[in-house]
DNA sequence: AGCACGCCGACT
DNA sequence: GTCGGCGTGCTC
């Protein structure tokens, strides 16, 4: 008999769907099998339906085995996935099969219950431990929100500043959820990796090692196994974990909590492009899970989603949860803003700054400079021909980098030594343009050469980011030196900026913080915002240190732009005003979140090949009249921000439309002519092609 | 995505 | 004369 088999293939192969193999018995949907494909043999996934027979002419081939150890995959998940690879125009198989460990596919039946019986004796533990009474004292604030979780379906929106205890809100709603129902499962989401060791911590102090595992991409393959299995068969109760999480196989799954719910991260930028929050929504009402969303600076998304109702507006389909003070009754950071104009010229750190800087060394506290660029320099210039550090294979400035003295592309990797004179005049006086964290660290610890601690020794200056903790533990070790006292002032991108909870940080300062702000992209606002206000959420978390030291918690933005609405908004802490005015905005302009996007994008040696297919393509969905009700609008097609990466020259179309529903009719009925058009031998240069639904960027 | 097939430059 | 470069095309 024929049964339908998905296999990893990507969308533009051209097999989206399943191909059909023979099997002497029935198998179960979702039952995991080893299927030969071309000359490899591959796993693969039983799925849903009957078997199309294949085109004339192509053999049918017999199922290889069945990894019988291993429980099908349920129907819900089965739903995710053909939920996501429908909605964000990918290939089934190519969703689902990257949704599963890698290691699973390189593993035959006999390896396999090896590796099932491990974990199952793994898991023999004491079950009953930790789920005990609630020991924990909450706050007025927080015992709110948890009882508006209990008594409502949601999805909820939890709007809690920083260091009001959102973790706390959700380590409660996992241990009721525990205590009320004997098998279910909860999903933790955070948006970085880095972010997981922490919550794993206080995950396992709470409810033991045992339930608690972990899903992201720092992970050995082996360890994602081992987790991924001990969701799959129900044995761990709480999965913590990063986007690749949302797709985790958890049979009771009963609660999803997506922490940072505002964070880009959240978006998959390769592959198919899901957004896990988004997709964690749909999974929750699917699967009858409760959906959690926490942030202190929500996405204009969820907030607009979370508006309470009012006169003839009925409200948003989310319920919103507030938690607006600190515990411990800590105030937030006050925040200075130093308008740069007054500055002389050419300033980086300006006085008012440095004198809060060296008025907190002074009194043993420590302080953030938060800088959003790795590398020393963006860019290297020559001052006699005006020569720049281009990338030869990107329209892209490479980053000087002056810990390994090399000229290094951030978007292709392209790393040279630096040049000693000038490439294009010979010229000796060359020199870095502009700052990143590795020159305003140096900057700093010459400006703070003659400071002394209050035990008489130096000013210790630190930085960390995406450079400085590349080796495996780097980060944990740079932390604990933050939290031994070791360092004075700490220097770095968004990576210090988001979750960490330093205690004896009294001061943060942003510097250059409003580049951003001259982007073309429509989100540049919002997300600024975000950030500065995660990493003003920095300062003074510990109240009973900051009331001890007589200190104020305090965040100095460095602007040029002092005027600008957000600022005001930032100094007043007030994330609601910013988000009305910037809802305001959008809604006149007819941008997200009322109107919904998708963008094309076409990769080809020449920028004419990849317009020309988008142009083509477009042509070819008016012919076939799939905007005839106007519900769709196709912008012209246009070079991407950064044209060219690794010599590959990229373009783009904009699709938008008030109705999603319209947006995703268009886009089903648009695949085949996208995938006619590219066989068209006019188009012959393009080397690929790809949507990309509700982008971040546009 | 893999993995083969296929047609052109520098080596034993 | 072969080894191997990565362009092109297919996988039930």
């Amino acid at each position: 008999m024929l049964i339908p088999v998905l296999v990893q293939t990507p969308a533009h192969s051209g097999i989206a769907g399943s191909l059909s193999y023979a099997a002497k018995a029935p198998l179960p949907p979702g039952t995991l099998v080893r299927v030969p494909l071309g000359s490899r043999e591959t796993l693969g996934i039983v799925w849903n339906g009957n078997a199309e027979p294949p085109a004339p002419g192509v053999e049918v081939r017999a199922v290889a085995g069945v990894l019988d150890g291993v429980p099908p995959l349920g129907e819900a998940w089965r739903d995710l996935v053909a939920f996501a690879a429908r909605y964000y125009q990918r290939g089934a198989g190519e969703v689902a099969l990257a949704a599963l460990p890698p290691q699973l596919r390189g593993l035959d039946g006999v390896q396999m219950a090896r590796r099932l019986r491990r974990t199952a004796g793994a898991q023999a533990g004491d079950e009953a431990a930790h789920i005990g009474p609630e020991t924990i004292a909450l706050t007025a604030e927080q015992a709110g929100a948890i009882a508006g979780f209990e008594a409502h379906p949601g999805p909820f929106l939890l709007f809690g500043a920083t260091g009001s205890g959102k973790t706390e809100v959700y380590l409660h709603a996992v241990q009721s959820l525990l205590a009320r129902e004997a098998t279910a499962q909860a999903l933790v989401m955070v948006p970085e990796i880095n972010l997981t060791p922490q919550l794993e911590e206080r995950f396992r102090a709470r409810f033991g090692a045992d339930r608690v595992v972990s899903l992201h991409s720092g992970m050995t393959n082996p360890q994602r196994l081992r987790s991924w299995l001990a969701a799959h068969t129900g044995a761990a109760r709480i999965v913590l974990g990063t986007r690749m999480a949302v797709f985790a196989s958890m049979p009771t799954l009963r609660l999803i909590v997506v922490d940072e719910e505002h964070d880009p991260s959240y978006k998959q930028q390769e592959g198919a492009r899901y957004s896990a929050r988004d997709l964690a929504v749909w999974r929750g009402r699917r699967e009858g899970a409760k959906v959690l969303l926490g942030s202190a600076t929500p996405s204009l998304e969820s907030w607009h989603a979370s508006r309470p109702p009012t006169g003839d507006d009925p409200g948003g389909r989310y319920l919103r949860l507030e938690m607006p003070h600190r515990v411990g009754g800590g105030a937030l950071p006050v925040v200075r803003r130093i308008d740069m104009n007054h500055q002389p010229r050419g300033t980086v750190l300006s006085a008012p700054l440095l004198a809060a800087i060296g008025e907190r060394i002074a009194r043993g506290e420590q302080s953030m400079v938060f800088l959003n660029r790795r590398g020393y320099a963006p860019v290297l210039t020559c001052h006699d021909c005006g020569w720049k550090s281009e990338c030869p294979h990107c329209s892209a400035y490479r980053v000087f980098h002056k810990i390994d003295r090399t000229l290094r592309c951030h978007h292709c990797g392209f790393a040279e030594r630096v040049p000693r004179a000038c490439p294009a005049c010979g010229n000796v006086d060359i020199a870095p343009l502009g700052r990143g964290t590795e020159r305003l660290e140096e900057t700093l610890g010459e400006l703070l050469a003659g400071v002394r601690r209050p035990d008489g020794r130096p000013v210790r200056v630190a930085r960390i980011d995406a450079d400085t903790t590349r080796a495996k533990g780097a980060l944990e070790s740079q932390l604990a030196e933050v939290h031994a006292g070791e360092v004075d002032v700490l220097v770095g991108t968004q990576m210090i900026a988001k979750g960490h909870d330093f205690r004896r940080i009294t001061l943060v300062a942003a510097v250059n913080a409003d580049g951003a702000l001259f982007s073309s992209d429509f989100r540049a606002a919002e997300r600024l915002f975000a950030l500065l206000m995660q990493a003003g959420g920095r300062a003074g978390r510990d109240a009973a240190f900051v009331a001890q030291q007589g200190s104020t918690a305090e965040m100095l933005v460095q602007t040029d732009q002092p005027t600008h609405p957000l600022f005001a908004a930032l100094k007043a802490h007030d994330y609601p005003a910013f988000a009305a005015q910037q809802l305001e905005e959008r809604r006149a302009a007819g941008m997200p979140p009322f109107a919904f996007q998708a963008l094309v994008r076409a990769d080809a040696r020449s920028q004419e090949v990849a317009q020309a297919f988008l142009v083509a393509a477009r042509q070819a969905a008016q012919d076939a009249g799939l905007d005839a009700d106007g519900q769709v609008v196709a912008f012209g097609a246009v070079p991407m921000a950064v044209q060219r990466v690794a010599n590959v020259e990229r373009a783009q179309m904009l699709l938008e439309s008030s109705s999603r529903q319209a947006l995703q009719r268009y886009l089903a009925a648009w695949q085949p002519l996208l995938h006619a058009t590219r066989a068209d031998p006019a188009h012959k240069g393009l080397i690929r092609w790809l949507v990309d639904v509700d982008p971040l960027a546009v």
